[in-house]
DNA sequence: AGTTGAATGTAATAGTATTACATATCAGTA
DNA sequence: TACTGATATGTAATACTATTACATTCAACT
């Protein structure tokens, strides 16, 4: 049970991993990693936090990108679609995978001060599953999220 | 490990009951159980699905409670604040809690098709708390969320 | 070159939620 | 009873999130 983003790392490295991985999948899968789709992932993966629709149209349209809502949605759709990327629910934003194709039942840790997520796994798809059987209901996707403090949040809490 | 939704019960009893409970707890707390407040809980207990905030707001303003956005969300808030009610989140809508006051972190189930939402109780915080623990994340709420298809729909879906 | 399906560009609109500020109501107390 | 402070309500304006619809472009394949 690890958990990415909290911890320090070496983050260009992990930029570019991630988006090595990115392009080889969708080479491998005939999908277009088209300028718009590579730059909207490159912008999540620029650190651990989520961004908005529009904080990622934003940067698009600076970059000339078209201007319209759809441009950045449909970017997000694809990377939601293929595992590149996930939508936190809780704060309508979105988040580059820590774990791209390694399949996981992603669990968010949210942080209400500094808004960071990190991404950890955890069993729960398991025990939805059970509960789910039980009242015969079928899954088919599971969200997980959790809110509260990050570790640096909850020691400069402590000492205020 | 039960559910609350999927089965059939005595559902205009359940009303009264929820009610009832809202308002004893209310009274023991000093917390104004006004008549609007009343009302959504109302709305929401009438059927076990999500409703969102303009739903309920369009109810208000039919019977007269005002008409603005914030006479629905103010409502919705001080109902979510003391475990009456839920937010799904995947939904952006509100669902009456089925166990309110028993300590509990729910889990939902949500019917794509239909749209039906039932409430299940799982350990998913005891295993949130442990990868929490291990990167000293500190959690204050937690959402669990499943989609997919109900007993009805699933059943209904395989003779198509 | 022609066809097809995917991707893009843009305008318009729909759906969800908050801020700000004025007014009213209620509980407790001088 | 009248005052006070806290809570709740009424409403306008605005901000934020997301989708629909339709025209156009591009890439891959024939």
């Amino acid at each position: 049970m690890d958990a990415v983003g909290f911890d320090k790392h070496d983050h260009s490295a992990c930029i570019d991993d991630m988006i090595a991985v990115a392009e080889a999948y969708c080479v491998a899968n005939k999908l277009q990693f088209t300028p718009t789709r590579r730059r909207v992932l490159e912008f999540l993966l620029e650190d651990h936090r989520a961004l908005g629709a529009y904080d990622i149209l934003e940067r698009l349209v600076e970059e000339g990108h078209g201007s319209q809502p759809p441009v950045a949605y449909r970017a997000l759709d694809f990377l939601v679609k293929h595992g590149f990327v996930h939508k936190i629910e809780r704060l309508n934003a979105y988040i580059a995978c820590a774990h791209p194709h390694e399949k996981h039942s992603p669990a968010f840790m949210i942080c209400r001060l500094c808004g960071s997520v990190a991404e950890a796994s955890t069993p729960a798809k398991k025990l939805l599953d059970q509960a789910a059987k039980d009242v015969g209901f079928n899954i088919e996707c599971t969200i997980v999220e959790a809110e509260g403090l990050c570790p640096k949040c909850t020691t400069e809490g402590a000492s205020v």
